[in-house]
DNA sequence: GAGGAAAACGAAGCGTTCTTTCCTATTCCT
DNA sequence: AGGAATAGGAAAGAACGCTTCGTTTTCCTC
């Protein structure tokens, strides 16, 4: 902590990290000038602050010819420096483990999957996670030292600061391990713990950014990342989003795999229970009572017009509905993004819901399904890890910024005019 | 829109919103020296800030003498010029409208309510809107040009831009009827119009800086205002908080009133045909079917252990805590406040409430009454006049600071280490 | 009652930053 | 080859906050 008095310096820290989100939304090199136009500060200021950015290492004069204007001495474009700092995602799902390895600027590196033997079994997990990332360490040829940001996805309620797993019912035992010392071991950089469905949100928050959303991680269990106006709202107990406990019996139990009430019933488990009962001795062509049903089979039925497929579906969604209708009527959100696995089922299953939905909230939200499907998790891992690095690095413009903390907050959220 | 090269006139303008924000968070005069504390500034910045403040009329020398220290020259002490700006409150209730004066400090200059004839006569509630307000300008002395700001609460799903009621099936005639372009006419400020829940949310959130609040307005009629770290969350169409069209039997229709499903069964209407039937034919000591029945004779029954009222009383608070609990799990809020007049009804609500929700979420928040009962939300809105006044008062000073839209948004909340 | 200590107030000098202004450098087009 | 257009760089001027010093006012002690 520097000394306090700061005098103007807070200004060039004030003005240079402007010029840094200014290429920063920019999404290709930018000119000085344009800096300028964007800004609104004049040439020396800018260039002032390049010149320190350049030297923190936060951007890059970029060797591409400049867009637009081909006339005059051609000006030098400059970018963020994003080729370095790679960060890791990791999803710890019921069924897989996933890693995936990417720069700061988003490009993915690597990326590894890998099934487990269950997710009660704690060292099948951690030996399975092991190996993900190290055939991602492998594929871009980086040591483990060279990671600038991990973070690890889970279901269940996490503790950040303790880097736990508070409430898990689904994953025995890892109530009491610490998972991100144990990684930080192996890493030079710090290791986050989060719900894999507030992982989700990020990832669609990274699309939409600034609406409020619904994002429901949808496979072997259910749970809900919220998005408010583009913050991921974690909750009291950082326990927001744990609608998979929702209850329609009026009581609140956990079964044999730790399941909800919500997501024991729409659960993929539970739809694929309900399918099997739905198709008993009824052998179709496509559904054999005596193969493997998965819920991909159940929809691309139902897509063909199979009525039972139909009716499970149905039945799913308005499930779903029924229980996400309170939470749509208390948030009004602009959209909501269903990820997992289930994402693959289409139009069919967001057709069904949007209908049962219409039944019981008097404005729909968008509905969409997640283009990542069931990486949605691993790319918000990676999302939120790169988010920690760039935060990180911009601590050092921010530092005298913390002064902005004595600007009051007030309790409504700006009418029209009233916004600053 | 002054020309945009700032140079250090912003960091004058930071430094003299800095000043403003310790003298407005301080609920006392402050003396130089403790605002140099609080904003780390330096004297002479101080005194200059403090000079701007007093010539702009923001701020004034307060004639008491200081706390604390009594050696040495006594130091001038400062305080916010709160005995101006008079703001106006009113309450468009189903069967009464209120009104209420105060000026910036929040010092309540006068308050009047009146009984209607019935929500939908347009003509008599605006006759009734128009004696409230004349008797509190005659209490306080007060023209209505003088007036600085005016909210007016209604319930509906309020359009903030048009000044209209964009859904309001128990005002049948008010969605065409332009409110505050009408009462504008009479004052020489802006009238803002505003749902009834979302100002008991304002109301609470003011006693509750950054906590995350879901404020349930429960009267005839059932609506929710939900806070998100201090901020009142409006969502996409305004309508965020429409809890009384929660459904249960999956059919969202309209009553006769025009309530919806949830606020049909338990709204205080509701509530007292149930009472009624319960105690059809078995008339009590206290309860008479004879005599018109209250909700509030039902809660002082239930108080004194008639089994009767205490059945009604669990069974309308299951039925909130069922419509509540998927709103409570996917939100987590810091806690949950109560108002409107059936606030009166004491603990015995919010135990039996407490025990349904424990039956259905897992972790139960913070329950509590409004003090201020059936007149939260005439509170709330005086509180947001008062803060549409200090913002407009404000934006003088933060012209310049507009530049901050630039600072990006990152989608986390940030964890532990990351605020800044 | 006089002197000292403590706190507040006021003013001058200094350093940093941004802005303005002018000039030079590079490239394209005619 | 020369003009136009754009980019880059340097110096002067202005505004601000920080530091330092001296002055004023009151309380406490002797």
């Amino acid at each position: 902590m520097a000394d306090i008095p700061a005098g103007t310096a807070v200004l060039r820290q004030f003005n240079t990290s402007l010029v840094l989100a200014a290429v920063r939304q920019a999404r290709r090199p930018l000119r000085i000038s344009e800096i300028i136009s964007v800004t609104r500060l004049t040439r020396p200021t800018v260039a002032q602050a390049i010149e320190e950015l350049k030297t923190g290492g936060l951007v890059v004069e970029s060797t591409d010819s400049p867009d637009g204007v081909r006339q005059g001495r051609p000006a030098a474009v400059f970018e963020l420096r994003t080729g370095v700092d790679p960060v890791l995602g990791i999803d710890l799902g019921p069924h897989a483990v996933k890693a995936r390895l990417s720069d700061l600027g988003g490009n993915t590196l690597a990326a590894s999957a890998r099934a487990v033997a269950g997710p009660h079994d704690a060292v099948a997990v951690l030996a399975g996670v092991r190996r993900v990332i190290d055939s991602c360490l492998r594929d871009a040829n980086l040591d483990s030292a060279q990671i600038a940001d991990v973070v690890v996805g889970s279901p269940g309620v996490v503790d950040p600061v303790a880097g736990r797993l508070r409430l898990a019912p689904s994953m025995r035992g890892w109530e009491t391990f610490n998972i991100t010392s144990h990684l930080e071991k192996e890493f030079r950089c710090r290791v986050h713990l989060e719900n894999d469905a507030n992982l989700a949100a990020v990832a669609a928050a990274s699309r939409l950014p600034g609406r409020t959303i619904i994002a429901i991680q949808w496979g072997a269990r259910l749970g809900a990342g919220i998005v408010i106006n583009g913050m991921l709202h974690r909750g009291k107990d950082n326990a927001a989003g744990e609608v998979g406990l929702i209850s329609f019996d009026d009581n609140l139990a956990f079964d044999r795999d730790g399941s909800g009430p919500l997501e024991a019933q729409i659960g993929s488990t539970g739809m694929i229970n309900l399918a099997r009962h739905e198709f008993s001795g009824v052998p179709t062509t496509r559904l054999r009572s005596n193969r493997k049903l998965t819920a991909t089979d159940v929809f691309s039925a139902a897509a063909e017009g199979d009525e039972r497929a139909i009716a499970v579906l149905d039945h799913t969604t308005r499930v779903l509905a029924r229980a996400l209708s309170p939470v749509i009527l208390a948030l009004n959100p602009d959209i909501v993004v269903i990820s997992g696995g289930i994402a693959h089922a289409g139009d069919v299953l967001l057709e069904h819901l949007r209908r049962h939905l219409q039944a019981r909230t008097y404005w729909v939200p968008e509905l969409e399904l997640s283009e990542y499907a069931e990486h949605t998790v691993v790319i918000g891992s990676v999302e939120l890890a790169r988010q920690h690095t760039w935060d990180r690095r911009l601590a050092a413009a921010k530092q005298k910024l913390e002064l902005s903390e004595y600007t009051e907050r007030t309790a409504t959220n700006g009418g029209p005019e009233l916004a600053w």
